[in-house]
DNA sequence: CAAGAATGTCGTATGTTTACGTCATACTTC
DNA sequence: GAAGTATGACGTAAACATACGACATTCTTG
């Protein structure tokens, strides 16, 4: 019963931290900055501008597919990857939402019993 | 030679992958939730309203603290944790900043050579 | 100062992520 | 259809994350 305990977090906190987990890594963050910046977007080119073996980029995608957060379409031989930008309109609101939270805390005003 | 090849992303990258991580767990969102919805705060409490062990919440905290997100002054036998709403606003601006390149790529449109 | 209470630290078992080489698959082109 | 090219799938080793019990530490209170 280690790892894991999903139950008992409400959905709302788990699906910001799918989304958060998908940015836990550079490689990731860097694939979705490289898809937004182009235009016309191929696996090969992508693996070429990142310091990472063609394998290991090819794994990040799949795991930003698994979200729906990018698609591929194959075009013939290759394939092209693109943002799917309503997705991520959600995603900005659901952080936009967290953050709101997070940075308009009363707590530690100059009437609170502790001293931060 | 293995796992984070950390060098190769920019520092920007790293940073927002960073704080990416931290959310990247279900227990350190509804920790900041927590955190911001009260204006008193005390670890055992926290420990109290999640389906996790003190040593778990306790764990949990210490990577938050990590990154300077939340700070925990001692209060006699008790500790009052509270957010770092300064370090949060910058998170935020920088999830903003990034959100904003992805929403609006210009990828994909009806004149790309890919169909979707 | 002894007893109790609130927290952090350590050790450890298990699950997950990362990274990459090699192979399999699918499409183009000759 | 054979040769070449672009990708995804599989297998695997190492690093990391998660969860928790047991112990140590520190403070209060009688």
């Amino acid at each position: 019963m280690t790892y894991a305990k999903l139950s008992g977090f409400t959905e709302e906190q788990q699906q910001l931290s799918r989304l958060a987990k998908v940015l836990a890594h550079p490689a990731r963050v860097a694939i979705v900055q490289l898809l937004a910046s182009k235009t016309t977007c191929i696996s090969g080119d992508i693996a070429a501008e990142l310091p990472l073996s063609r394998t290991t980029v090819s794994q990040h995608l799949q795991e930003l597919k698994a979200l729906d957060l990018i698609r591929g379409d194959i075009d013939g031989l290759t394939v092209c990857y693109c943002l799917n930008t309503e997705l991520w309109a959600q995603a900005q609101s659901m952080f936009a939402a967290f953050f709101a939270q997070a940075t308009t805390t009363t707590a530690c005003g100059p009437a609170d019993p502790c001293g931060c």
